[in-house]
DNA sequence: AACGAATTCGCAAACGTTTGCGGTGAAAGT
DNA sequence: ACTTTCACCGCAAACGTTTGCGAATTCGTT
């Protein structure tokens, strides 16, 4: 026998009387009288009588929970921004079901088919890097639940989001460098098929060409993680023509690339002057210090949930798609600033 | 107009058959002939059906869910262990909802009311540092439906559990200490009400026993954070008398710690030898590199979830818990090892 | 021609809950 | 003594799906 649970059906059995006034008794409805009221919520209380969600969602076709699509909760910036959305989704009385694509677009896929499936009722999105089809999207769309993308949004599909200003950012962390003096900057770039991506690699030429600093295009190199931060920089930074330094697209290939040039005996920051983007835990932890942007996770997911919320709460067919964009602010720490 | 989701009566009524019908056609009963099979087949490709998870639950009370009570997410160990979990329940087609305690008593309690709620078939669960009434997990065992704990157990209640041998790690990790020639040893504790505070701090006393060094008190602090690691060897380590070593219960304290070390401008490990315990990811990124104790966390997901979904699976009133202990290794790296 | 067997499908109940509507009994008004 | 007005409660349908059972049609057999 599977789960034991009491029931409305338990009560009123117990009592007597009908389900629907036990119903109507627990939600102090006017019709019923004191007493019975006193009574099945006395025994209500004694059998903890919890009511039955799944039921309520069939019935009121409102399932009082919100989905959420995520590449990868390992990551700090990530796991922050579930905290958010958890904190308002909680406040508001929603359940959150967290399904991870591992960035892999066949699990992004089947996420969204089982969210679809649990009808939620809406769904917040940060797409994987292998994502390049969005039918899976289109879906959620057609089945006219909401839908918020956040950090990594989808050009394709017209819809809420909330962002965080990633061009000017990469903007203000390649200017910090200019000003410290380098000349030959080296940009490690994220996946170019997210517009993330594409956004800091735009950021970061304007400001170079602003600054009439010439854009080497073999210094950018797609490398978004610790390993290949590291094999780059093995690579790129032998020679005598080695850059001066160099901003990457996260924190982690930052550290992976702070280790490299560690091992080729080079000094940070005056040999090379780094900076990450994302301001994870490991900015502070690591030596030197890390410069980056702070991404605003926390802050994000909140945003998100609450635009999310929002729209669930309209209900309407008809919107405008609303995009918030986040300052990222640049922390300035030891890895970049030379002793002039 | 909420979700305009198709449902079997749709296609039942595009079709001019009942509904039955087409839920046998769908799942090939030999009693639908192959001609209507097909048809209803094409049409629930066409309009995209999705069977509805809600009102299956319902009907068969069974929801394909479970449930995961977690401290906070934004530890490397614990996103781990989700992911083990994810993957496992992912590959039996369950969906996993995570709710985070944030270490607070209160949320976790609403939390089990809210996975009652939602009936879920079975219910994974670490307890925060503020828990010591365990009346809502009584709940769930009185509920009937398979529970099993992770890392942080609860003692008071007869359930599955997958643990790692905390005891056995903290003397392996102590005795390592000793062998580098360690004398005065400082333990930054965990919180006592939880049983993996005690067991290391056990361990590690065992360990100072078995090797003839005495057990100073006041060299047993409870630090378990960035901050307070941070704070406590600004208190400790500065008089004439300090430790020559450090054995903290987290790696985030024995980088707080470290931190603090330097900052006292002693040198790591010569001067003051350090391990943590968790093996996070920063472990390998700070410098000197960290020694530490792998918690396997993703094993332990993947094992937690196993064992949950084979009790859901045979369905026993009756069964006697079982206690998975994994192995803790130790990681050796340079915050520990002195140059002799 | 008649009958049993097979094939193919629909009816209805059920899961737990809500809710419009109608029903009962008693008290109050004429 | 009649209707009216309450206060209080139950019936039944509905949400989307499954499933036992019975009904209708067709076919093969004697």
């Amino acid at each position: 026998m599977r789960s034991s649970q009491v029931t409305i059906k338990d009560l009123a059995k117990q009592l007597g009387i009908s389900p629907s006034t036990v119903s109507r008794a627990l939600k102090d409805h006017p019709d019923i009288s004191e007493e019975t009221k006193k009574a099945v919520k006395e025994l209500a209380q004694q059998l903890k009588y919890q009511p039955n969600a799944v039921a309520l969602s069939l019935k009121h076709s409102r399932s009082h929970t919100i989905g959420v699509i995520i590449p990868e909760i390992v990551h700090y910036f990530f796991s922050q921004v579930i905290s958010g959305i958890e904190d308002v989704a909680y406040d508001a009385g929603f359940t959150v079901i967290i399904c991870q694509s591992n960035e892999m677009f066949d699990r992004e896929v089947s996420n969204a088919k089982a969210l679809l499936s649990h009808r939620v009722d809406g769904i917040l999105v940060s797409i994987s890097k292998e994502t390049s089809d969005f039918e899976h999207l289109r879906n959620v769309e057609d089945g006219n639940i909401p839908m918020v993308f956040f950090d990594r949004v989808c050009p394709e599909i017209e819809a809420d989001a909330v962002i965080i200003d990633d061009y000017q950012a990469a903007y203000d962390a390649t200017q910090h460098l200019i000003e410290q003096g380098c000349k030959r900057i080296a940009h490690f770039a994220g996946p170019l098929n997210l517009i993330i991506g594409r956004k800091r690699k735009e950021g970061f030429i304007q400001a170079l060409k602003d600054y009439n600093i010439p854009v080497y295009e073999d210094l950018i190199v797609e490398a978004d993680s610790f390993e290949t931060g590291h094999q780059t920089v093995k690579q790129l930074f032998k020679g005598p023509d080695r850059p001066d330094s160099l901003f990457a697209v996260n924190d982690l290939t930052a550290i992976g690339a702070i280790q490299a040039i560690h091992e080729l005996g080079l000094k940070i920051p005056d040999d090379v002057a780094v900076t990450g983007f994302s301001d994870g835990r490991f900015s502070n932890i690591v030596n030197p210090k890390l410069t980056s942007v702070d991404q605003h996770g926390y802050e994000m997911g909140k945003t998100a949930t609450e635009i999310l919320l929002k729209r669930i709460m309209e209900d309407q067919r008809e919107y405008t798609p609303e995009t918030r964009v986040l300052k990222g602010n640049l922390i300035v720490r030891n890895s970049s600033v030379k002793k002039s």
